[in-house]
DNA sequence: ATATCAACCGAAAACGGTTTCGTAAAATTT
DNA sequence: AAATTTTACGAAACCGTTTTCGGTTGATAT
């Protein structure tokens, strides 16, 4: 079956593509008459119009290039629903690549977007990426280009965030509202961005509430693992009686905590009080459910593409405007865990 | 800055188009000095060739389609982990799409990706598709296309899957083997063709083996939430004292099962055995770790892609295959719920 | 000296649309 | 009846690349 070209209908017709073109593009210089007609041959011919063609025109494909950490993640994976179901209803479509949290696979899946001719990109720091030359030269060119969730102040452009701060602190204070008197905090490395703020945050939250900093237990682990919650949570248990609270820095280290309490019969929320970060999914189906921190996925995804779209739009139009930071805002879930 | 174009290039040099693509695409009839010239230049100037110019040429975008029911959920995520990094590997991009389980948005998509002009589809039906028109259509016209996990004995098509039956039967038979003389089933209605698939492999298990299946213990909720598995398990604990093993479709409702049971002060795995399906994340971290059937995801997305992939050459070479279906193996993962 | 052949290059068509601009015919205004 | 405007259409350029098909050199063989 040979493919229906514009031309072929022209032919067919005998009129010329210009004419068949307008007829299909709705313009006005072209007759009721042979409008029906096209539009008549079109649809039985069951023509549609070839978009490789169209892109060469328009120089725009249409479609965007998001960049993702690890795509097997529930917050990530809220993210690229975001971006996709409100790509879909801009017209947009939506190119998904993972960095592997790898500065080396940022580069490279990068460029492969930049070779596909994306209309634009959206991209989450890798977590060892400290140059950002890649980022700068896309920015140069005037790619539209947008940072979400893990991003740097080293790079100028629109950005999507958290406050991480804000959001840790609300969470130790929501342990101190219910009564925590000793609040230790899980967490990994500080070499991790969201890291140092959750932990900055955890410490206001004590400060404003003249609560002391301890540092014994200020439980640093090597990642945010289940099995890293579980091992400080351990060491809580043998040799931290005092301590009543627990923020964890992400979901799973909680939960792992969690773990480690019922194995050494100690009660949640009764003894200790447990919460995490993000709202995985998981968190819903802990016994007991487990307090977190709802770190809106869907909605960082969507204000992402909007924030994209309109840089879009602008370059088009010639329009320059400064950069913006949107902050989507965080609230706490309080469920069993935590009383 | 403008784009260069080969073009601009050719002016420059003061040559053909001709040649100056020749030199790029290491064509033998081009001198080692005028390539040299091409290539210095080109390096120059930071020369991209235009895909779009490229896609027009070829008739093809080197990007195929991906339709997934749900993009947040463990196991499609696994898929579109494996899709994406397979086709990468083959110089292929993915434009991720969502029909959220329905046949409304699975047409809607599907001609979207069509639109597009996307090299190929991957598609996991929707629950409720029971008409495949729409699909016979694309077979028709040529399109590479393959089923991957929910897929349909009325379409005549390359199709990648796991065997329900058997898979569920060998978990089942886990239970039978581990010393389980009652056991019970947690499924939702058999709408769903896995959940009959996985309903008849149980009871399979439990024939081969000279054991009643017993209606009054295949427990039917309708759908598979880790709230049905906690309600079915709840009648469980209340009135069916003699079941010592649970087979649940699915590992929301073993882990459901699993809460039910702890709050009724029932120990898992000594009293009860309990196995799930699918192997997501969370499995791992339940305490008891859950035992469940391995469902591997990645694998099938990779699976898919390459048999995608295989039709796309053929296409192009004028090869005809008969359509296969490539079953990827299944295995029973024993962990702490089962002993 | 001519015939043969390889090496190198370019003109041009092709992919399939969109859009500008010119113009002939028809309709309207003086 | 002449001047003007509107309507409707088409020619052609353009987007940027690939590829076929000749053709012009210069070197080699006869």
């Amino acid at each position: 079956m040979p493919k229906v070209s514009l031309t072929k209908i022209s032919e067919i017709l005998g009129m010329s593509k210009s004419t068949v073109s307008k007829a299909l593009n709705n313009y006005a210089d072209v007759s009721p008459n042979t409008r029906k007609k096209v539009l008549d041959l079109a649809e039985e011919l069951n023509y549609k119009p070839n978009i490789f063609a169209q892109n060469l025109r328009s120089q725009e494909s249409k479609i965007i290039g998001l960049i993702i950490p690890e795509i097997v993640h529930y917050f990530f994976s809220t993210i690229i629903s975001g971006v996709i179901e409100t790509s879909e209803t801009y017209g947009y479509s939506v190119i998904v690549v993972q960095s592997n949290d790898d500065y080396k696979d940022e580069v490279k899946q990068l460029k492969l977007l930049l070779d596909k001719n994306v209309d634009g990109i959206l991209l989450s720091l890798a977590d060892n990426t400290i140059h950002f030359s890649h980022i700068k030269d896309i920015l140069k060119e005037g790619i539209p280009f947008v940072l979400y969730d893990k991003t740097s102040k080293l790079i100028d452009c629109n950005k999507v965030v958290i406050d991480d701060v804000k959001a840790a602190q609300m969470a130790t204070q929501h342990l101190i509202d219910i009564g925590c008197k000793k609040i230790a905090i899980i967490r990994n490395h500080l070499k991790s961005q969201t890291t140092v703020d959750r932990h900055k945050g955890y410490k206001k939250a004590l400060l404003e509430n003249d609560m002391l900093y301890d540092k014994r237990i200020d439980f640093e682990g090597h990642d945010v693992s289940f099995n890293t919650g579980k091992i400080a949570a351990d060491i809580i248990c043998e040799n931290h009686k005092e301590i009543d609270g627990v923020f964890a820095v992400t979901d799973l280290l909680a939960i792992g905590a969690l773990g480690s309490f019922r194995e050494h019969g100690i009660a949640v929320p009764d003894q200790i009080s447990v919460i995490g970060f993000s709202n995985w999914f998981l968190s819903q189906i802990t016994t007991p459910h487990l307090s977190t921190v709802d770190q809106p996925g869907f909605e960082i995804g969507q204000t992402a593409f909007k924030l994209l779209h309109q840089e879009i739009q602008n370059n088009k139009n010639n329009i320059k405007e400064p950069s913006k930071t949107v902050v989507i805002p965080t609230t706490v879930i309080s469920r069993e865990s935590t009383k």
